[in-house]
DNA sequence: ATGAAAGCGCTAACAG
DNA sequence: CTGTTAGCGCTTTCAT
């Protein structure tokens, strides 16, 4: 006999069974168990009480084969441990609890070419839509993502050349609006500090952004720090610490990410610095959580439950579209920034 | 012809198809692409060539389906948002990394309900393996997780009765032992905070063993504070506020998670309240991303990820087991304590 | 080293 | 309202 679960232990249960307890079809008992079709009460209830008695669980993989149906939408995205993903799944979340669709996560560890095994593994389980952080992908992997026939929406950026839809802000925008918010509050000597990865693309575009802003107006970006690992109160303390004992004149830091940003307030806090008269701050993200800081720190809302909301309707609508939704971030003052 | 996608586009790709194209059978593909069996190199290499040239993607839903075999391994935590769950993922994803197990992701949101629905819908695919957080559930869940037939672990918490095999810390040991290290240090005025959702398990166990502990040591509990919502540094702060108006001479505040204590931390800082001298805190998990906080909060360490690589080396021997591994967690005494 | 036949558990389609 | 038949795309088993 053939081994059945891997442990051979007992035969898994099948509509068979159920419908041999019940006295009636097989198909009766999938029509009961879906909902589907006219069924008299009495032999669904039959049905009911037999599946219960016996603990059947239906086998999905066979019910996906032989209806060509997966009630699964893959997510991919890069890490799990940085706030604003679970944030972009909440929104999915949200869409997909009103639909039978299901989100499968999976993570690409920022890495493309594991990105593109994530998302072949997915592709393989014929799922109902796939949705993908960024628009930064393999070759092979936006082959793929073109060729498979199902909804696919690329999320969080609209600054490139999306696969098919996409949904999301421009980080260039947003880092040229941020220039813009600064240089208009009066600050002159302007650092950045962020992530020194090539592969935080949405970051380096918000960099690039920055940089066009500041020279639309007139004003050099005075220093630049970098940082390797993942971001925190730590990190944004040493950075700080490091930009301005390479630069004490700086009247402004704008950072990657809030994270990083706090820990550069409370730095200066403690260091007697007036905020955000002799320097102001700047972040990115609006992560609720640090509301609560001595100082609410300037932010641009990346408008990450939106984006989950509008992508994961666009996989629901079950349709082949390439679509482009941009949201527009949002500018919050805050403590840190001189009244505009 | 039946639809073959939800769009009825083309019809999706079969092993016949790269067969046909490489000018074999379809079980010489079959065994190519799943390098099993001998093949000759030539033909391997016409297989190759005319599955990448056709962009042929594997059903594995057929292939799990045939061969009884799924490669996935669901895990069930109640949110992502909560940091230590992506924490637990981090090390489950460190061991299934060594073997062809995914992981596979679904959130319970605290309701019991929505977890038997989710644990349902997860060995419904017939998964190789099931990691559910916490020991309870409903009786169904329990039923359905006695008989899957396959390796099942609960995580994070050993104070209770495992369904099968266990894996995690005993909170109500992490809150005695806090209060044993809080009473050693001479503090006698201890407040809590935590949350007030009986469907955090865990948080109500540590406050269980904190009672105990501080009752074995002949000290009362002189106030506590409650809230509803989720942690942060304004929960943090507010409960902070609320427990010192209530009760003023409170010298030690023992918080159910950092994340508060950090907010209570900053909002003490601000008071000028001398720490750990006037008042003393402690949190519980032991974040890293709060390193970069004035001070270092008092904290126990919750061992997420050493219990995330435990439950994924249980699953991925394959082997039914009820073994319970108990870790112990590990104070940390900060600075936000007098020195013991 | 390769192929042919059978069937995994379920559902679509049709028959009654 | 219920049952029968065929077959989803793949892998197992057995044959060559």
């Amino acid at each position: 006999m053939r081994g059945r679960n891997p442990f051979d232990g007992k035969p898994q249960m099948t509509l068979r069974d159920v419908a041999e307890v019940a006295g009636v079809s097989e198909m009766t008992v999938s029509r009961v168990l879906r909902q589907r079709g006219d069924v008299s009460a009495k032999t669904r209830e039959r049905v009911f009480a037999a599946a219960r008695q016996l603990g059947y669980v239906p086998n999905k993989i066979a019910g996906a084969l032989a209806s060509n149906r997966v009630n699964l939408v893959g997510v991919v995205i890069p890490s799990l441990s940085n706030m604003v993903f679970p944030d972009v799944l909440g929104g999915i979340g949200d869409i997909l609890d009103e639909t039978p669709l299901q989100p499968v996560i999976g993570t690409s560890k920022y890495d493309p070419v594991h990105e593109e095994h994530v998302i072949y593994e997915m592709l393989s389980w014929r799922p109902s839509g796939l949705i993908v952080a960024g628009l930064e992908h393999t070759e092979a992997a936006r082959a793929m993502m073109a060729n498979a026939g199902i909804p696919m929406v690329e999320v969080m950026d609209v600054d490139g050349d999306p696969v098919a839809a996409a949904v999301g802000i421009s980080h260039e925008a947003a880092g040229r609006q941020m220039a813009g918010e600064i240089v208009r509050r009066g600050y002159r000597r302007i650092g950045y500090l962020g992530s020194s990865s090539i592969a935080d693309h949405r970051a380096q575009k918000r960099l690039k952004g920055f940089r066009q802003g500041l020279a639309e107006a007139g004003v050099p970006l005075s220093d630049e720090c970098f940082y390797a690992g993942s971001s925190g109160f730590g990190t944004g303390r040493a950075m700080t610490q490091e930009i301005l004992a390479k630069t004490p004149d700086l009247d402004f830091l704008y950072y990657n990410t809030d994270m990083n940003a706090a820990g550069g307030l409370l730095y200066l806090l403690e260091k007697g610095v007036s905020i955000p008269d002799q320097i102001g701050l700047a972040g990115f993200n609006c992560f609720e959580v640090l509301n609560g800081l001595p100082l609410r720190i300037a932010s641009m809302d990346s408008r990450r439950k939106d984006i989950g909301r509008r992508a994961a309707e666009l996989v629901a609508a079950n349709e082949l579209t390439d679509e482009v939704v941009r949201f527009d971030p949002v500018f919050l003052e805050g403590d840190t920034v001189r009244r505009g």
